[in-house]
DNA sequence: GTTGAAATTAGTACGAA
DNA sequence: TTCGTACTAATTTCAAC
């Protein structure tokens, strides 16, 4: 089980430790954006490319792995060699009262790369990889349709992936638009209320992980 | 630039070797599995853990990097901690004949984790990670909608991750559901789609593991 | 927080099965 | 191909500054 559904929304322990572990400065960024890039480096050149000495670097590796920061390390593979060259996204209308049976029964769907409860029309999105498309087919009318928490699904296929970066991170922008953030911070105004959200679905405001 | 839009739809190099590079056999699946959970495991660690000498897991371990199904490492980190707590999905329509302009707009959004052309509604599905609502706002208003190749944008906020595994492998099924595997080659039918990807290929692969 | 040295471990090369 | 081993290079740890 993942740390994310363990942990529920927030992806945080749910008690003890609600406030901030460890306040994140420039270096621990710069850090998590050399991993991002090669999670394999050692940390001694990771110390050389962020620009401090090798005990600073292991010191701040490891409270960032402790403190839950960096949750661990992967591969990232190309999933076309690997054999699964399809991916969907099936989005689900969920009944009400039932999201614990329906994230019990996603946790034994292999074939889920990943699943997030959304607003909007929907309620939830899963992303799967099989092998072919008559395996979507399988998975949403053998798998899906026979979960009773499971209302309605709609399924789309994914033709290409434009982008896929492993994490975002806060410094990106400052990096890639330099201009920005000064311009939002001169503007001084929240423009919540000019914003078209999709309309949330009936009795969205009760939802609860395990309702 | 990341390998999924350079390569374009397949992920594939566009010639020259379009046919598999590398064929996958247990074994190498294996270590794709070890690696997925530690990204960071030694060499000789992982070939204890998949049962295989060194020499040969460092042979395997630089075939799958140099054959592209290992396309890099990367680390796994909490957004929450990182800053960017809030996750949108942006649904786009795209004015055809565009798709150039949209995808080198893309190029300029760091906060965008990922994109998929997707079938269905939309053409478009982007993720993206920031620190507040409003910027998510702004994403969609000042910068998404100042792109003339967008027509048009459906947004719904992620309110909860599920799952999130790194990635899905063939050999997950099995572990999962083993009975599936049995129906399946019981049925009696082949799904058209998996001759395309397997086919006999599958067939040799199987008689060399019992050799 | 930094530097430098010792101990450990990782990576490479090569011969044999 | 795969394995086992020896050799070389690098990393991690630990101590003193």
């Amino acid at each position: 089980m993942s740390e994310i559904s363990r942990y529920g929304a927030s992806g945080r322990p749910p008690a003890g430790r609600i406030g901030i572990g460890l306040e994140l400065d420039d270096i621990h960024l710069k850090i998590l954006e050399v991993l991002r890039e090669n999670g394999r480096i050692s940390v001694a050149a990771l110390a050389e490319r962020v620009g401090i000495s090798r005990a600073n670097a292991y010191t701040r590796f490891e409270a960032l792995r402790a403190d839950g920061a960096i949750k661990g390390f992967t591969a990232e593979i190309d999933h076309v060699r690997a054999g699964l060259g399809i991916t969907a996204l099936i989005f689900v209308t969920v009944r009400q009262q039932m999201w614990k049976q329906f994230r019990a029964e996603l946790a034994r769907m292999p074939e889920v790369e990943y699943c997030a409860i959304t607003t909007g029309q929907h309620d939830a999105m899963i992303q799967v990889r099989v092998a072919d498309v008559a395996e979507v087919h399988a998975m949403v009318t053998d798998r899906l349709a026979n979960i009773p928490a499971v209302k309605a699904t709609e399924t789309v296929f994914i033709l290409d992936e434009v982008l896929k970066r492993p994490y975002v991170l806060p410094g990106d922008r400052d990096r890639d638009r330099p201009a920005r953030r000064a311009a939002q911070e001169t503007s001084g105004e929240v423009p919540l209320g000019k914003m078209r959200f999709v309309g949330a679905a009936e009795g969205r405001a009760a939802l609860q992980k395990d309702g």
